[in-house]
DNA sequence: AGCGGGATTTTCT
DNA sequence: GAAAATCCCGCTT
């Protein structure tokens, strides 16, 4: 796994698509499969390790293949896959996930039905209860997984510019699944 | 369908 | 002190 998310996170996020995220809690065992990705690095204004390493972002210059998630808007939590080499800040964010198992149990946690329970990294982050806690865990282990699956057809991938971001807006640097009705927005 | 504002706290300038 | 990798509600068209 960790060798799959070695490389620069604009390689590596488009790779994601597909894979499925495996969370165990004490109500039961949800399974998504991610739909849409954002790449972020240290050559890019709107990463958070654009300006060196910090407490806050520290995860994101360690080894590939941990989550990194941080607290944004007073609010809301944001889950990213941490990619590259050891030293490199870089991590590809989550944007959206399409139910795969126990979508009833989503759903109580969200208070929403279908796609709105799932598409955004908040709403996600809610859905899953990835909080502050889960930041630096390893996700080949319990109880929140990163399975690894066949990349999807590369027709099926559409590129589009990252959300939210006010630097380096133009760069195409959101990835997404094509037709998929979980994705947070088309272009 | 689209716009505007409020929630609410961590981080960095 | 202000912005932030956001979401949701309520009001207007």
């Amino acid at each position: 796994m960790n060798e799959y998310l070695a490389g620069a996170a604009e390689d590596v996020a488009p790779k994601l698509l597909g894979c499925e995220l495996l969370r165990q809690l004490p109500e039961g065992c949800i399974r998504v499969r991610i739909v849409e990705t954002e790449a972020y690095h240290e050559l890019d204004a709107a990463s958070h390790s654009h300006r060196g390493e910090t407490k806050r972002n520290s995860v994101m210059f360690g080894p590939a293949g941990r989550a990194y998630v941080y607290f944004t808007y007073g609010m809301h939590n944001i889950f990213n896959i941490v990619t590259g080499n050891e030293g490199e800040g870089s991590a590809v964010l989550v944007r959206a996930v399409e139910p795969l198992e126990n979508v009833r149990l989503i759903e109580t946690r969200r208070a929403r039905r279908g796609p709105d329970a799932l598409n955004g990294p908040a709403k996600l982050c809610q859905a899953l209860a990835i909080d502050g806690a889960m930041n630096g865990h390893n996700l080949s282990k319990p109880p929140l997984q990163l399975i690894i699956k066949p990349p999807i057809h590369s027709s099926l991938v559409e590129v589009g510019t990252r959300i939210g971001i006010s630097r380096d807006t133009y760069q195409p640097w959101r990835f997404f699944i094509a037709n998929n009705p979980y994705v947070s927005r088309a272009l």
